[in-house]
DNA sequence: TAATGAATGTCAAGATTAGTCAAAGATTCA
DNA sequence: TGAATCTTTGACTAATCTTGACATTCATTA
C-alpha cells in the first residue's frame, strides 16, 4: 500500500515540481487511514531524497511536497554526513564546519552561520544530552541543504 | 477563506505600499463575518512578515496596512533582530530569511543553510514550546554572525 | 455634554484539518 | 525458525480557521 501511494505521488512530481494534497482525499482514494500518508511522506519523501514537506493543519489545510533537484553528492559531503554521531559535541561540529570551508564547499558566510547556530552559548539548553542532538540534527540539516539545487 | 482575503490584499499591495480598507466591506465583498478580517491580519500581516498595521475605530474608522521592506543597513538588522519573539514559527522564520536574502544581506547558499537548520522535520522535537524556542535562539544567534567581520 | 450610531477589537466555542505514537500485524533475512 | 525491521491502524493530540456575542473607540448631533 505504502509502495503504491508513494509511487502515485511521484508519478505526479515527474510533471510539476511540487504537489499539495488533502491528506483525507488521499487515504479515501487508496481507502487506507489517513494516518498511512503521513507514514508514506515520513519514510519515502525525506529531505535526504531531495524532497521538502510543508503542511498546514485546520480549515483549508494541505499538506505540500517539493522535489528539489539535487546536485551530485561530493563526496566531502558524504563522508561526513554518513559519519556524524547522534549527538554531536560543539568542538566536532567546528572542525567538520572549518572542513567544508576549507574544501570550498560552502562559504565563509555559511560556515560562520552555521558555527552560530550550533554554538553552545547560543542554544542555551540545560541539558546537555538534548543540546548535543539538537547540534547533531542541525549539522545534518545543513548538510543535507547544501544538496540542493535551490 | 482567510487565504483568499490574504492573497486579495497582497496583491493589492503588490502595487501600491499601502491600503486602507472598510473591515465590513471587505467581509462583504467576501461574504464573511467582519471578525475574520482581523483574523487574517493578526495572523498574516504581522511585523515579522514586514507589515505595519494601524487602524481606528468609529465613525469613519479604516485598517491601514503597509508594507515594509527591510533595508540592509545594520541598525535595520538590530530593529528586526530585536522583535524576533520568544518562540519563533518556521513558517516566520522563512518569510525573515526570504527578506534577508531579498535585501542582499546574506547569499542565498546561507539562507537555504539556516532555513534547513531551523525546519520543524529537521529539528524533530516532540516539545513544540521547546522547539519554537531554540528555533528563536538559532535564528538570533544567525543575525549576530552577520555583525561581525570573521 | 450626553446620547447615539458607526466602526473596529477581543475572545472563546466549535469545526476542520493534519500529526503523533504505540500496539498489532506482515515481511524479510540470517 | 526467530529476530529484526517495516507496515498498518486507530485513538488521541494539536494546529488552524470560522463564527458570533460582546466590548471599545470615535465622530456627530441633539
Amino acid at each position: 500500500m505504502s509502495d503504491i501511494i508513494e509511487s502515485y505521488l511521484k508519478s505526479i512530481l515527474e510533471e510539476q515540481r511540487k504537489i499539495e494534497i488533502r491528506r483525507s482525499e488521499i487515504a479515501d482514494r487508496f481507502n487506507c487511514v489517513p494516518s498511512q500518508i503521513n507514514y508514506v511522506i515520513k519514510t519515502r519523501f525525506t529531505p535526504q531524497r531531495g524532497y521538502v514537506v510543508e503542511s498546514k493543519r485546520g480549515g483549508g489545510g494541505y499538506i505540500r511536497i517539493v522535489k528539489a533537484k539535487l546536485r551530485p553528492d561530493p563526496s566531502s559531503i558524504a563522508v561526513l554526513r554518513a559519519n556524524i554521531p547522534d549527538r554531536l559535541r560543539e568542538h566536532d561540529a567546528r572542525i567538520m564546519t572549518q572542513q567544508l570551508f576549507d574544501a570550498n564547499v560552502i562559504q565563509r558566510e555559511t560556515g560562520n552561520a552555521m558555527l552560530a547556530a550550533m554554538s553552545h552559548n547560543e542554544l542555551a539548553l540545560d541539558d546537555s544530552k538534548l543540546e548535543e542532538t539538537i547540534r547533531a540534527r542541525i549539522f545534518r540539516a545543513f548538510l543535507d541543504s547544501l544538496r540542493f539545487e535551490h
